[in-house]
DNA sequence: ATGTTC
């Protein structure tokens, strides 16, 4: 055979029910091929990135791949449990109340940033902002408990509605991973370099400051509501960690997949489905200690408009089936982000049920969905 | 994904 040596195990976990992409698959086999990797693991929502697949996790031995984890380091889920309660929506209102979500903030960022113990930086101006793309920031009911004592040793009550929040670590990011390509292009860097600390000292700076952003916008929404909220998870799917696999110490990227040793995770489907609150069964070494981070995109962005505009209204597209609202100004994003783009979330979950990965805790059904208010073509 | 497209 060849001179590189390709060892690597690939796994995807996904039922004949749930249909992957062909690229995506091409794309995880790719990726299994690079120097140093060990295991490739695709999870229920694995479809095409990139080049390389979002829904996967990849564990190397000594070689660190930061453009496995793409521009958004750090990006992740927040769920907050709001002191707003399920018998006293005012979704109408609500929705006129929430403005002023995309400017920057005016708020002093300190007491936030000093949860994470991170000091103030150039980013900051763009603290509290959901950014663009499948980020949001969605207000909730819970719709059904499926496990009541999970439920409730989470500290949760049916009552109250919750706050979901996706978003990552915006131009900081950004700025990190293009820095990094330049000098380095997609080549590995070694365990112990000189540059490997370099990149990891930004990257673990990354997930406190996206973990801070996340908060901040909770804070934000939930304040023009009037009200606000504790937060009951915080967890990031893009991301570069040590892990220890099958008595290995390697290192585990995850590109749009969620930690499994972590406790709660919540996994949204499109912004028209639910979203489901789960418990990780166990950190599970054989899947790459990983979970499905959402439903997974079914349509490209580019040929979500052109599926969409001749059958729906713009209008149509800011309602959902289950009676929700979205706020969305930007007309790209609204096809691109419709639920008719993504998979089935019942699929994933049921996957990662199957497989022994999960237990559900309850599902969650959107109100609101918060996108932008910036008018865009 | 992105103060977004050099």
């Amino acid at each position: 055979m060849g001179t590189s040596e390709t060892s690597a195990i690939i796994r995807v976990i996904a039922s004949e029910k749930n249909w992957i992409e062909g690229a995506a698959l091409q794309q995880l086999n790719t990726t299994a091929t690079l120097p140093g990797m060990k295991m490739a693991i695709g999870l229920p929502d694995l479809h095409p990135g990139k080049g390389t697949p979002v829904g996967a996790a990849f564990f190397t031995l000594t070689t660190l791949y930061p453009f496995l984890i793409g521009n958004d380091i750090g990006c992740g889920m927040g769920l907050w449990q709001t002191d707003l309660k399920h018998t006293k929506i005012k979704r109408d209102r609500w929705v006129k109340k929430l403005t002023g979500l995309d400017a920057p903030w005016n708020g002093d960022p300190a007491p936030f940033l000093d949860e994470e113990r991170l000091t103030p930086g150039e980013w900051d101006p763009a603290l509290g902002t959901i950014g663009g793309g499948n980020h949001f920031a969605e207000l909730q009911t819970v719709n059904t408990i499926e496990n009541d004592a999970l439920f409730h040793k989470a500290g949760l009550s049916k009552g109250a509605l919750m706050l979901l929040v996706h978003s990552g670590s915006r131009g900081l990011g950004e700025s990190i991973l293009r820095r990094h390509v330049a000098v380095y292009k997609n080549n590995g860097l070694e365990e112990g370099s000189e540059e490997a600390a370099a990149y990891l000292r930004q990257h673990d700076h990354a997930l406190a400051w996206a973990r801070v952003n996340r908060a901040v916008i909770a804070h934000r929404f939930l304040s023009a509501l009037g009200t606000r909220g504790n937060r009951i998870l915080d967890i990031c799917h893009n991301s570069l960690t040590p892990q220890t696999i099958q008595g290995q110490a390697g290192w585990l990227h995850r590109k749009g997949a969620a930690p499994s040793d972590q406790g709660l995770v919540v996994i949204p489907g499109s912004r028209g489905s639910l979203s489901y609150l789960v418990f990780p069964t166990a950190p599970n070494e054989m899947h790459g200690v990983s979970l499905a981070h959402g439903a997974g995109r079914k349509w490209k962005r580019s040929e979500s408009k052109g599926r969409l505009q001749n059958r729906y209204t713009l209008e149509a597209l800011t309602q959902t089936a289950l009676g929700s609202r979205v706020i969305c100004k930007n007309k790209a994003l609204l096809y691109e982000e419709a639920p008719q783009a993504y998979k089935n979330i019942d699929v994933v979950i049921q996957d990662m049920l199957e497989a022994d990965l999960i237990t559900v805790v309850a599902t969650l059904k959107p109100l609101i969905t918060y996108k932008t208010r910036e008018v865009q073509a």
